[in-house]
DNA sequence: GGCCATTGATACGGATTCCGTATTGATCGA
DNA sequence: TCGATCAATACGGAATCCGTATCAATGGCC
């Protein structure tokens, strides 16, 4: 009552062949069987697709257009399971990256490039978020991975480091501290501090912050905003000071000097996601990011 | 061993109803063989298309994929069965005509639009022969249906009468017949006449001949030449008369006028054909033509 | 012109497949 | 903890399908 593929696949072999015996031999089976199903097939199409002789076989024109419809159908479903397949390897797909803007500064671009390397048929969506958004769109599935700072996350998100950079100080091209080539935090007491808000990156305010706590004294913030740019770009104006990642020296601003500070604490990144997330894309996207950090 | 059509409707139904038993129902069998279907399917992929669990069934990933796929097979089908059988009832595919030029000028058209408005889905590939090539052209097959003067063929065509029209005379504007409404053939004695050569349209040739001779002088032949149009165009510049159809009187020339003559006898068109060409648009358009000729 | 080879269709028996009923196992909610 | 729900499994009967054997028709060859 219904086509079958092996009739579809039946047919186009005969239509190739305009030979029942040969066909049937082609596709491992005996005359009899090839004849019955091209005619069921004839009887749910209600069209004649072979115009036979006793001594020959030809294509009608609904057969000759019956051919292509289901020489491209077979190429169809070919192509399905192959695409299927690729799709549970996770060789194709689509992966969705959140990512903050301070990662897109570092580690971002070699990880993506790496895993796309390996992946070529992985479409690769960024989406840049803000930190304090990212457990929020793991956890409801809108992206896959995040990477961005440590922080503390829910239940059902597993993090994995990558990368760990220390901090610079970013001073205006003209201030005294400028002519050296190493900073002591101890230095930038009482300097006007340019951070982000504690609530966008609570981690990396804590890091700042700790950093100067930890050589006596407590900065003295003039400006909070939550893109690291606009705090290079606010120094470079002469506004204040900053402790930024040293990624962030890549930055070429006129004003503004990026200088090695005295800490050790250093800047740490990685990558986040959800435990349950099944995209079969993300494991080698994890291998991926789990070498990037050796 | 192979993927069936059964399994992807099967397929397609549980991935919209995520549910065994509904899905089973919509399809009028028990839940168990949908069950054994679906296993069988991920069996053959080698792909877990549903998360099952004894309470709830999800996609995976390569699912929802593969489903995409199958909607788009499951449709090519069905498209592919309805186009094949609306192929062999003429309502779609090819077909070739070969018009002569003179064809063009009278029945060509109207018979195109009439035939084209019964059948939009049929691609009509209009091709302009010589009137000696159209036994060749049909019976080898590159074109399906002529439109002609009747003319000798061989065994295997078949034609129909479809359109008679009378002679007309055509003289340059300034000639000495063109102030009378009505020309008698006999006036043409001794006119150079501009034909078109016996070897390319012998049925007209003769025709005009013929005419001629009925009325007791033999044409002095000036100009042969094989199109139409180009006698209209000579006769204009006033290098001779001739002997033309009626319909090509359409033709709008300062220099050339055309007169009715009398003669009885009519330039007939008709549509040839091979018997044995199979193309199923070929019935409908020899339909209108049948009925064109009323 | 008659004989034989070729080719597709048909007949029939056996094996496989597939469906439906009944049942099991697992999970969630009360 | 018990019952309801849902998918998986077991099993028997029916339908399908394949292969061997055969038939019918056609074309080539002597």
């Amino acid at each position: 009552m219904a086509i079958d593929f092996r009739q579809l696949r039946y047919f186009v072999t005969l239509a190739d062949t305009l030979h029942f015996g040969r066909a049937a031999a082609l596709l491992h089976i005996s005359q009899p069987p090839l004849s019955r199903q091209i005619a069921a097939l004839e009887e749910e199409l209600g069209v004649t697709l072979f115009k036979r002789s006793s001594r020959q076989v030809e294509l009608t024109v609904a057969g000759r257009h019956f051919h292509e419809q289901a020489v491209r159908i077979i190429e169809a479903l070919d192509g399905a399971v192959r695409s299927t397949q690729a799709t549970e390897r996770g060789e194709r797909g689509v992966l969705r990256i959140g990512f903050t803007m301070s990662a897109a500064w570092s580690v971002l671009p070699p990880l993506i490039k790496a895993y796309g390397d390996g992946a070529p048929d992985v479409d690769v969506q960024l989406n840049e978020v803000l930190p304090r958004e990212l457990n929020d769109v793991l956890m409801s599935g809108s992206v896959d991975v995040g990477i961005a700072f440590p922080w503390q996350r829910p239940a059902g998100l597993e993090y994995l480091a990558i990368h760990a950079e220390p901090l610079c100080a970013v001073l205006p091209a003209n201030h005294r501290l400028a002519r050296k080539t190493e900073v002591a935090v101890a230095d930038l007491a009482g300097e006007p501090f340019i951070t982000f808000p504690a609530a966008t990156a609570p981690a990396l305010h804590e890091l700042v912050i700790g950093c100067c706590r930890e050589n006596g004294f407590e900065p003295r913030i003039r400006l909070e905003t939550h893109l690291q740019q606009t705090i290079v770009n606010l120094v470079a104006e002469g506004l204040g000071v900053s402790l930024v990642p040293w990624s962030m020296s890549k930055m070429q601003l006129p004003g503004a000097v990026f200088r090695a500070v005295s800490v050790t604490r250093m800047v740490e990144q990685g990558v986040i996601w959800a435990a349950g997330n099944d995209n079969p894309c993300l494991p080698r996207f994890l291998a991926c990011a789990r070498a990037f950090g050796r």
